[in-house]
DNA sequence: GTCTATAACCAGATAGAC
DNA sequence: GTCTATCTGGTTATAGAC
């Protein structure tokens, strides 16, 4: 009988976890990317990628470890940033309102409900402070500078969560261009008096 | 013996009804109150209110019911708000920033993750309009007055939802002061130019 | 017929045995 | 690496008491 123990030529480990490994990570990424955090179960996760619940554990500790790695919080406004801060405001709106049909609601919906949990905060003050703060307040003039950028992405989060959770339709069947000059600017002379 | 059909006597149908409904609402208060909405149970309510979880849900229709009935959606800011417009941006950061140990916090953070929900997403719109454009607005000289007061909310709740739920230590730890000065300004020249 | 309570159902997350 | 069991949570079916 096969001893348990010791098979000498049952030496191939395999891709096995590898594969499997990626495909839930894969799948986790399609699904998170386009659906809310509560929206998106382990089973639907181990479904896509066709292995038992269990493995999304086993491989990732959590769905909030998971969701964490496959999650882009940056919702993709790297560029929009790297462009001259005095016109950033009314950029930067204009951009989100860019992507009224895009994923990237979803995706900042799907942060935003997921913010209780301390990893998930964790990382996007982690994210405020490394994509927002060290990139914008280094260009400012003001000595309260880190300050007024943290406080732009507040500012900032607000109308994304109108906009894409909320949806009040007084600013989302609002006329975009006055949206854009209004906020837009507000932010822009919170950062740059 | 007592036959099932007829005592005339028994005609006290009782505050029976009343009496647990008013238990499990008073409960809902109660944790809702200073918990966040995931953190609370039915099963929770119903052990607080001292009867069977299905009360719960036979009285209100569902935890999301009881909670829309069981939340003062205004955080308290109604007087702030009757206040003069002219300072009204640094009145109402100056509130919230004194709300710092009190359970509107979590009441906020309560009401963010809730808000994916469509009915509360509803109320909080409804909120916007009431509590605030319709308050605001009609003092307000700009023709494009309610849009205003509208992002003015939007950028309230990212300082609610930076201050409460993320908790960005670049914001938590600043100056309050500063914080009013920079913040409320820039909430006061988006209503009042 | 209305109020209550027991139990059960279903989905979700995770731990543990094989 | 796989499946089963467990725990928690929202909700429903149902049967009994008034």
């Amino acid at each position: 009988m096969s001893h348990p123990t010791a098979p000498l030529d049952a030496r191939h480990l395999r891709p096995a976890g590898r594969a499997t490994r990626a495909a839930i990570e894969e799948a986790g990424r399609r699904l998170f990317g386009s659906h809310t955090y509560e929206e998106v179960s382990v089973r639907a996760i181990a479904a896509e990628a066709g292995v038992d619940p269990a493995m999304v554990i086993r491989h990732f500790g959590s769905k909030e470890a998971l969701y964490l790695r496959s999650i882009d919080t940056s919702l993709g406004v790297g560029a929009v940033i790297d462009g001259p801060v005095e016109t950033l405001g009314r950029r930067i709106i204009a951009y989100f309102l860019d992507q009224r049909d895009s994923p990237i609601g979803k995706r900042h919906a799907g942060l935003v409900q997921a913010s209780y949990r301390q990893q998930v905060r964790a990382e996007l003050n982690r994210h405020t402070r490394v994509r927002f703060v060290d990139a914008i307040a280094p260009r400012l003039a003001a000595d309260d500078a880190e300050l007024r950028v943290a406080l732009m992405v507040a500012q900032l989060g607000g109308f994304l969560t109108m906009l894409f959770v909320q949806q009040d339709p007084l600013i989302t069947d609002a006329d975009p261009d006055q949206v854009i000059v209004l906020y837009g600017d507000s932010l822009q002379r919170l950062i740059t008096g």
